[in-house]
DNA sequence: ATAATTCTAGAACAACTGATACAGAATTGT
DNA sequence: ACAATTCTGTATCAGTTGTTCTAGAATTAT
């Protein structure tokens, strides 16, 4: 019982997704949030509890629509090996046409706020490691399928995997040309391709 | 003439730079970065002129403070491929002695506020590539030497070899474990490693 | 209809924001 | 000594911050 909602609470949550996302968790403020959310401040108390409470929701439907679905969608019909490389590269993509250079949120996070707020630091965390998972499985089952060497290390690979990853994130927002990009991600690449012997490298002993 | 200034400049401008570090651009007001300077306000805005130049300036301070001294150091009485080793060694051991997570100016700026000042981020664009140019620098100059293999392309090595370095120092805000950030690194550093033939990998043609 | 409950709009809150004004103190050249 | 100039502490500016309050509108169960 009770006066029903008005307002669409999933246009709303996406709504304080773009604006957190576009101005960072500090600079987006409780009226503009409401703004972009098509509700009032108070429908916001009441919904959502507060600005630091509508920022986790926020990022979990962040994390739900980026790269939850990219994962779920790129790992379908695909062969592991594929997977990674389209993961990359959409990544690359999504930096190159995001023209007002918003990053990724989950980025952002953890610079802005995670370091000044733990429980969201582990939020991030958490997040972060399931992308890491995804390399990690897929290199597992990429060197099953005889697709990448036996001999490298999933564990390590992936990390690096990660590290590339959020390395173009940050370098997007200064320099979002796919040149410099494509160079950082070629080397991590070339990890997983079988070493071919036909074309001996000069410089080995 | 006039009056002379009564405060340490070196000093003022280094609390700047602890302040924006700590707190981020934004974050930082006005006040705490006078009383983190040891200087009242009306003094900030006469020798600064205001939050936007006294940042710009606090940058400054710190790429002279960190990465510049640091390639100043490495660069000097070590080979070419050990200092590039040891940038990306020392940078770990940063990130992790970093007990607050303050992480790296420059890496913060460029999501804080690079993406909303374009001045700002020209100047930390600068500031990235003279990293890269020390990598690249390097890379030449141990190819030369025979300690990195000739067949490598230096362009696009140094580019990776900064995509995982801000990779890094993402990582450390949200994941300060060694294992953790070596992990991301070792890979990367193998590129420069000439390839052993009497221990052939497994999985090749 | 009435009670109970939940939502909404808008005003209001104290605290803080970057920036400026002002008066006075300190310095140098004349 | 005097004018000219520059620095400094304090007060102040209008505007914004996250949050709360108040009054009323809308809903369901009885």
């Amino acid at each position: 019982m009770g006066r029903l909602k008005e307002f669409d609470e999933d246009k709303a949550i996406d709504g304080a997704v773009a604006c957190f996302w576009a101005r960072g968790y500090e600079a987006a403020s409780v009226r503009e949030l409401a703004d972009h959310m098509g509700i009032g401040g108070a429908s916001l108390y009441n919904a959502y509890g507060g600005k630091r409470a509508l920022f986790v929701a926020a990022l979990a439907r962040y994390a739900d629509r980026s790269f939850r679905e990219r994962i779920a969608r790129l790992e379908t019909g695909r062969r592991p090996k594929q997977a990674i490389e389209a993961f990359l590269a959409e990544i690359i993509d999504r930096s190159l046409k995001d023209r007002d250079r918003k990053g990724c949120l989950l980025v952002n996070s953890a610079l802005d706020v995670a370091p000044h707020d733990s429980g969201i630091g582990e939020v991030v965390a958490d997040y972060l490691g399931e992308i890491r998972a995804f390399f990690r499985r897929n290199i597992v089952a990429a060197q099953a399928a005889a697709q990448v060497p036996a001999d490298i290390d999933a564990e390590e690979t992936s990390g690096h995997l990660l590290g590339v990853l959020l390395g173009i994130r940050v370098l997007a927002r200064t320099q979002p040309h796919r040149e410099t990009l494509e160079a950082v991600v070629r080397p991590a690449l070339r990890l997983l391709d079988t070493r071919p012997v036909g074309k001996p490298r000069r410089g080995r002993k």
